[in-house]
DNA sequence: CTTGTATTATAACTGTAACTGATGTTACAA
DNA sequence: TTGTAACATCAGTTACAGTTATAATACAAG
């Protein structure tokens, strides 16, 4: 049984003509009858009493009128509860970031993105890097803004940015009134830096070991506005992303020095889940991540 | 949309699986997948999420499944109460007689009836011979009981019995010792009759026409009873069915007589609408009708 | 009571859509 | 990584709801 045919029958019986009926639900009065026949032989009951004119509804013919009636406002009603639903859920962008993707970056995109999709919702959650991936693994999150983005046999990474890694410290640092760096002027010196386990810490570690420095290690933890406060503090030099330390930098509470020849880079990356199917306004924010030129990031 | 399908899809999401639902609906597992993908196609949502085991059912699929599992209650629903309507419709024959079918008469059958289908119903009314076409013609009835049937467009008549017809008087009266009477004894007797538009009038005038003879015309009455009434106080003769007469004969109320040679006989019919499809009760209700024998009938 | 008209039933055919069986792909665990 | 159980895909078949054309029927008007 079809929604058609429960419409061809709740029709039939409300107009009291086959033909009727049938015009009303755009097929021939051939299949109308046919409908109805079979209808009854499957129910073993007349349902329509076609010896009088107009048609009379038998008491089981009424019956399953009133089914009929039941299931299609039943139907409406799930449509109605289904379009609100998609209109929530597809309305919606789930993004999952770390902390250091910045307020200010991510409120920029939003701006951007309200204005080309006004009646889309951007959510975002800032998470720490494992809490992350574990949003986007268990679908709670459309898309995850990571450093350092691992792929893996549930997630696509999406290379995103190339965020400039600075060397940072106190503006009373001996090296602070330098404009440029070479590598060799970090020997030596005391060096607050990430937690062992972070991708992070171990691209610094590759980078200094490249370039043969030997710094001495003070303090470390496992997020950068800990490390900021720390370099700020004076406690120390650290290496970190340009673009994060730009507020401290204009306040005059840290200072930032590029160092020369040998660019050091921390990947950003949007990750999803495999095979996820986007529904367009998650489309449309995934599209204008992409094309958002790196433009501000880089040196401050 | 098929019930089988609704029950198909509330069986996957139940069982979180594709191959369970599909065997519990014994359908093949290619059958599910694809039933669920158009589903999904047609909705323009996601409704399961393959991409984790067991599989997930999204909001979309569990709005789904409860309209599925709704649909399905209420056609539960829908055939039991139509089992129930089945069961009431299906087991009452609905008889329409006129009065003078007789109480006693009907009781023999009911009997009879309800030896052979124990759980049965017969139910019978009593109606004015007019009031019992109406109710065949709107199907209030399944068969009528009539005298002097009248077949037409919308009615089919079926002959049914002969009752002879008697000379009624009081115990009183000067032909009441008469064990036999010839036409010509009624010649110039008082005559209580039926009301002039009743079938029975016309048989009896014409068969009093036919045989010459003039009656005075006391009394008329558009019922039985109270022509039985009208006789046994002494208003006058009649002519009557024997049979309606038998109880009044055995109590000397009184007296029925023959007419020699020229019997008169007032034919019963069942009617039913034309066309009409009986119930397999009704029509074994018909068919105890006309295997009777009409072996108490006639002569009392 | 017939005739005409509007309606429903029947018959023969047809295209779509759902199912099956075989095979390819994927998730998860050993 | 590999094996296995589960889901997806593909091609071929079948069943069924729909079509047109035509017959049968109900009812009204002459």
């Amino acid at each position: 049984m079809t929604y058609e045919s429960l419409k061809l029958f709740k029709d039939i019986a409300q107009a009291r003509s086959f033909s009727r009926g049938a015009a009303m639900n755009s097929v021939s009065q051939s299949a109308a009858s046919q409908h109805v026949q079979d209808l009854e032989k499957w129910l073993g009951t007349q349902l329509l009493d076609r010896a009088t004119r107009p048609l009379a509804v038998t008491p089981a013919g009424q019956l399953y009128a009133d089914f009929c009636r039941d299931v299609l406002r039943r139907k409406e009603e799930f449509e109605v509860t289904l379009d609100r639903l998609k209109q929530q859920v597809e309305g919606t962008v789930r993004v999952a970031s770390i902390y250091s993707i910045g307020l200010s970056e991510m409120a920029q995109l939003e701006e951007e993105f309200s204005k080309r999709q006004p009646q889309a919702q951007l959510s975002v959650e800032y998470l720490r890097p494992e809490k992350v991936y574990a949003a986007v693994l268990a679908d709670e999150a459309d898309l995850g803004l990571v450093s350092y983005p691992e792929p893996s046999r549930e997630i696509t990474v999406i290379p995103w940015r190339q965020e400039e890694m600075l060397v940072a410290t106190a503006p009373d640092h001996p090296l602070a009134r330098r404009s440029q760096l070479i590598p060799r002027d970090l020997n030596g010196l005391e060096f607050i830096g990430f937690d062992e386990d972070l991708p992070i810490r171990r691209e610094v570690d590759r980078f200094l070991k490249e370039k043969g420095i030997e710094v001495t290690r003070t303090l470390h933890f496992d997020n950068l506005q800990m490390i900021k406060e720390a370099v700020a503090h004076g406690a120390g030099v650290s290496i970190l992303p340009a673009r994060i330390m730009r507020d401290e930098v204009m306040q005059g509470r840290l200072v930032a020095i590029p160092i020369a020849a040998s660019k050091l880079f921390r990947p950003l990356g949007i990750i999803h889940r495999k095979k996820k199917r986007f529904h367009s306004v998650a489309q449309a924010f995934l599209e204008l991540l992409q094309e958002k030129p790196s433009a501000d990031f880089g040196v401050v």
